[in-house]
DNA sequence: TTGTAGGCGTTATCAA
DNA sequence: TTGATAACGCCTACAA
């Protein structure tokens, strides 16, 4: 006989069908046959559920009651084990198993105010920028015991406060954070449920909070220099939307602080702002093209935007990097196998991920808050940059 | 002055902090000047907070002080707000924005035995195949206003399990699950704790569980079809690991149909198995390429094992579709973007995602489980398909 | 329309 | 080493 008919015949019987499984299940497990026995243990939960609506999982009590010791035990048993006698580990961890007994994990939040659960919000789900940091973030967390929950916001500041909102309600003991661009209410609730937070994926030096990432700023400046060098003078810009995105922002800002130091005027730069998606990309590539003024040069926001816009090359007929060059950022797997191959920014995602995981952690122990560590980005030369 | 400087001021005090901030706001709402009053409404809670740790978030007894009224208002408030009178409601909204209330949803679930949130297991994050239907999924379970909760397995079935435990403990009301193969502990602990589930990524007519999604094996064979019809005799599979897979199986059964269809022996055909990759499909492809009798059209299990053997082709300098013909499967964007561009199976991703939700709300309200939706599959001809 | 009170499943603090 | 028992924050009959 099964649990599901275990179900079924307390259903019949009206019982609540934990008790009598419980009870049938320690009777075979005592090796005592399978009769149903009438003298049934109908103690103080022995009456049918009140709502009955559908057979709800075991408890902790069902497990206390099966094997004869206190709820406290059982708990005791599955959080502190060492603090329990081998017999009555074994007995509990059996009841536990038959039972198929899982924590009721509201509750356990609810009685332990700690759920060694963290949060993470991303902007997107949709392209893997953020795949491979999140992966080793959670990888790093779950070293740890602790669970990652992920929620994306869609680059919306609004969107994603409600997710924090929403992290926190479900007990999130701490946040990773992508950029410092957010709503003030944002920062004064997590201020105010003292909510541990990381800012990752962009390191300011005029921002205080604890962060770990790059300067999108400098890196992008860096790889506008490797194009000026290769003599383009006609440059064009496609980025993210700039609101509720400091990355892009500061992307934006490195072009210009490398074109000033070259004697180029920054107002010069052709900037179109787009999402990040590949069609995007091709759809502004091809605008572009279309002006009178072709660019020799397309620096893209992302490696995203730039593969759409190399498709675009592709589909017009334009030869990169013969008569226009295309850049990436963010050397994400796909940058290697476009042809040519992108010639991007290498941003250390792994390493993101698992210090920001790291710092979260240390924070939640009692660490203070104060670090912010910064990493290095790198260019990464590949075909799709060449000369003028 | 802000709310942590309220916060600061009341550990000074050795009081809990709501209490005062509480009745200050309350001033500040009310007009009635920023005086702290020394008659502060001392309560059963108005002793500081026992544990004392940090300050905890405000409670629904909070606002309830705050607003004057009692806890059972204020939760009618956010959950059932016609049954409030406008007066009080607006009293009520107005202490839970000054409060920063978020209600905590371990006590919400444990109390109202239903957290609308539900739960997905996909095998895996790293690539895009699950993207596109997660996506849906969610924006459709957005609609019903549940949330959604996602997990990955990396394919092995006893990491499922456990996330079907955890996602089963935070209080999923139900389940989206990729593919048939699971354990057996997997279904019975799903069944005991009767949560409804849809199986989807696959339709399989042999398996009674409620399920969305395609006929892997049927849409393999179809696609098999046209590459023999261009005349390929020797063809190789790269597939998934096939064990905990079933969606990977019935790819490889397909192909071996459509061989027998035509006469072909299928156990000529050469079947690499390796976990999806880019790099792996590249190694794949190598070894493949080693073999003294090269297969002239190498079918991949999905499209980022075919960009990698793709991107291999090109290191190799072995032409698509010239020497080889190249497939995958899923039709991903890099399907699109790869040259030549991919011939490869679109799978009804967005469709699949959003039935399954759909199929997962109406169960939770009742509907019988017992749906099975078939989607259709189709093939995409592009230019990594040609004669032999 | 509003308030009172019991209970949801755990953990943690005491005693025993 | 164990067992009572009081929180934990919220929802929901049931009463008023």
């Amino acid at each position: 006989m099964n649990v599901s008919a275990y179900i079924d015949l307390c259903k019949r019987l009206h019982l609540a069908w934990c008790e009598i499984s419980c009870y049938w299940l320690k009777l075979e497990l005592l090796g005592e046959g399978h009769a149903l026995r009438a003298d049934l243990d109908m103690g103080k939960s022995g009456q049918p559920r009140a709502s009955g609506k559908r057979p709800s999982s075991p408890t902790l009590e069902d497990v206390a009651r099966m094997s004869r010791v206190s709820t406290a035990t059982v708990s005791r048993c599955l959080n502190n084990p060492s603090q329990v006698s081998e017999a009555t580990r074994e007995q509990v961890l059996k009841a536990v198993n038959a039972l198929g007994y899982a924590p009721n994990f509201g509750a356990r939040a609810l009685a332990a105010k700690r759920t060694n659960t963290f949060g993470a919000i991303i902007p997107t789900m949709d392209n893997a920028i953020f795949a491979r940091g999140l992966q080793a973030f959670q990888e790093e967390l779950g070293r740890h015991g602790v669970t990652t929950l992920v929620a994306s916001s869609s680059y919306s500041p609004e969107l994603e406060e409600e997710q924090i909102r929403a992290l926190v309600a479900r007990g999130a003991d701490a946040l990773l954070l992508i950029g410092h661009d957010r709503t003030e209410k944002s920062y004064a609730f997590l201020e105010q449920h003292q909510i541990p937070y990381v800012v990752a994926w962009t390191f300011n030096k005029d921002q205080a909070r604890p962060s770990i990432g790059f300067d999108n700023r400098k890196a992008m400046a860096s790889l506008t220099e490797h194009v000026l060098r290769q003599g383009h003078r006609r440059i064009a810009l496609v980025s993210a939307p700039k609101s509720g995105n400091d990355r892009a922002r500061e992307r934006c800002d490195g072009v210009h602080d490398a074109m000033m130091a070259n004697g180029l005027e920054p107002a010069d730069l052709v900037v179109i702002e787009t999402p990040y998606s590949i069609s995007n990309g091709a759809k502004a590539f091809e605008r572009l093209m279309e002006q009178t003024n072709r660019p020799t040069a397309v620096l893209c926001g992302n490696d995203v935007l730039a593969a759409g816009a190399l498709t675009m090359a592709n589909k017009l007929g334009v030869d990169v990097p013969g008569e226009v060059s295309i850049t990436g950022f963010d050397d994400i797997e796909i940058a290697e196998i476009v042809s040519p191959a992108l010639t991007t920014v290498h941003v250390p995602h792994r390493n993101m991920g698992a210090g920001a995981a790291k710092l979260l952690v240390g924070m939640r122990n009692g660490a203070s808050g104060a670090t912010r560590i910064e990493l290095q980005a790198d260019i990464k030369l590949r075909a799709s940059l060449g000369p003028v």
